[in-house]
DNA sequence: TTGTAAGCGTTATCAA
DNA sequence: TTGATAACGCTTACAA
């Protein structure tokens, strides 16, 4: 840990000016006599650029942010997922931020731009307040904002489609043959809450289907609530067929109490989440579920910010990503085990999990498994 | 995006020098009336301190790094999660890198240490080398290592405990009653593979039963593949009572084989996974799964560098994170659904999920439930 | 080809 | 209490 050597200390050492130390490490024409004695005396020293003063002096920091709502969710991990690669593969480092989805902290982190610790900003708001809006338009650095915002907001944004996706799964349920489709929700002063309760609404209409208010049933976007929920709607309409969940957990409350019911999945009663998470394929039934494109949305923001880096400063842009179906046990019927079977968006899945796709987790945990191929034993537990 | 104000902007505006200035913003004691000036300008010029400056100066970035193998694995994405919060709260950023498991990446990291844009660094690597303790050795900064290290290893470590955490599983499972407990494990050369495997020959010999080697089934650490390898031993021995895998893919899949071969779980076997991701309470049956604590290191690493950063030079330590078993309905029976029905650890949930959970990404998951138990690592002190 | 020197935006010392 | 001024470690004219 001791003090690192700087050019001054190379200089010296090679006994040649800092400036030509600085033009050695830089590749800039130098006599071969010079660069040798230089680049011999910084790897005695053991030197290494620092990393500040350049950023000082080029105003490049060559790190990127990314502020998402909550480290602990699935949809942002995706997106996180893809964002790392791209922005390393780019000479970026990413500096990670979790707001908690706390109005606030986002425009905190908007704020903290001004530092200018970072080269640009992707954030993935909950929702975009007025507050936001400002400080967008006054932001010190380029900016990618995840989600939707209103139209007219200068700024990239890279969007979902829930209402399509709702639509999928609706159309999918209904060409199954099923008329009772349910809706439980989570609540409805949510941005997606809202969107998908409408979305319900009118994939109802445009298939003709009559909108049962006694069909919707409003809880919370956790497992827990979603169970209580589908407990309600089940006492008041026994004879439902299918369930359209606004999430997937959601969707697994509703296999827990289907199956205390003495309900069948999917010959009873058809589920369906959304998010496509990693719990989705893990359930039993596995789950068939609309994924919004998380990875997907991740990976061209990351893009676009990069494009923005490297000098373009056109008309903001819009990118929508398309939903897409996976459909699974919950809802086919045939297959129960827990592979995609096929999806109804866009052909391919695009970027998908990373690895060789060794099953469909993936690595999804390779849990501590990784911990180590090839390793020879070195002992892992302590003691 | 217009070139921010500096404090000679502010100086300049104020009728002050920029020594004036930078007291006042720095609180430093100053008349009335030129801190009132200085306010004024800032104010007006929406005047942000640049943070590349005041580190070249102060020579701390107030950024800690934290090298994960791979982004998408759910044994670091949990230390990960403890990891931010607990480095926001000391006021310091987080940045994030994904090594990929490999080697030579992680060394580079190590390396870039010296290039001061960070702090401090928190590392899981999946096995150290030789290489590793070299730079460990010479590191420009403050190193938490989660994972083993040699003994004598002059770093901070905190690591997990698979053997008794392999114990614990097998020990529960022969209190059922179980007797052919059969281990489902991943490569051998890996170091998990070769700890767990390990563990599980110790756990039966100190139970008194005998170590049969066609109980012990080898395959990889991915749900087909622990799929293949139960189904394997199944058609060598059909009346195995219990299978210990080697972690919750490989269970995922043998509850999928199980299922397909009519076994009912747990009555005529029982299952335990490890790593007890949130796979592991949204399967069905769910599962029980022995918790090696990542989030509890991931809190105890973090903590343990903030000490580092202020100041403490003290003997580097060792803390080591006991494991936990999650008792579910894959060896409990009674109660098929889905929540935790004990565990072995603490008690108490702890953190949770963040923030009013709405939307739909929102916190998908809430199923990794435990994630968060107040975890003591016990300290054993620098030996 | 090389060295001197002027910044990059702060903080901190030292006189005044 | 304040203002010059010298760093922090590097890049880059500009001279030599």
């Amino acid at each position: 840990m001791a003090d690192g050597p700087t050019i001054n200390t190379i200089a010296e050492r090679a006994g040649v000016s800092i400036a030509s130390v600085s033009r050695v490490l830089n590749g800039l024409p130098t006599r071969q006599e010079t660069v040798r004695k230089v680049m011999a005396a910084a790897d005695e020293l053991g030197y290494v650029r620092n990393a500040v003063a350049r950023s000082l002096k080029s105003r490049r920091t060559h790190q990127v942010a990314f502020a998402m709502a909550d480290v602990g969710n699935p949809a942002y991990l995706a997106m996180l997922r893809q964002i790392q690669p791209v922005l390393k593969a780019a000479g970026y480092r990413l500096v990670l931020h979790s707001t908690d989805a706390v109005v606030a902290d986002e425009i905190d982190v908007l704020h903290s731009l001004g530092e200018r610790y970072v080269d640009g900003l992707i954030m993935s708001p909950l929702r975009v307040t007025e507050a936001h809006l400002q400080m967008l338009a006054t932001a010190r650095a380029p900016v990618v904002i995840i989600g939707s915002v209103p139209e007219g907001t200068r700024v990239d944004n890279v969007r979902a489609d829930s209402r399509t996706g709702v639509r999928l799964a609706v159309d999918h349920l209904y060409a199954l043959g099923r008329r009772r489709i349910a809706m439980i929700n989570g609540p409805l002063d949510t941005v997606p809450g809202a969107a998908r309760g409408a979305a319900y609404r009118e994939a109802l209409r445009d298939l003709g289907l009559p909108y049962d208010e006694s069909l919707v049933q409003i809880g919370d976007f956790y497992r827990q609530e979603g169970a209580a929920a589908v407990a309600a709607l089940l006492a008041r309409v026994p004879d439902v067929d299918a369930l359209m969940c606004a999430n997937d957990l959601i969707a697994l409350g509703a296999l827990d109490v289907l199956r205390a019911a003495g309900k069948r999945v999917p010959e009873d009663v058809a589920v369906v989440g959304m998010d496509d998470t990693d719990l989705a394929a893990a359930s039993w039934p596995s789950l068939t579920s609309v994924s919004l494109g998380s990875a997907e949305r991740g990976k061209a923001a990351a893009e676009l910010l990069l494009e923005r880096l490297q000098g373009d400063d056109g008309e903001p842009r819009v990118v929508t990503v398309p939903p897409r179906l996976a459909v699974r046990a919950s809802t086919a019927g045939a297959d129960q085990g827990s592979a995609d079977q096929g999806s109804a968006g866009q052909g391919k899945t695009g970027q998908g999990k990373t690895g060789q796709g060794k099953t469909d987790q993936d690595s999804a945990d390779q849990g501590s498994a990784d911990q180590g191929r090839a390793g020879h034993g070195r002992k892992e537990g302590g003691q």
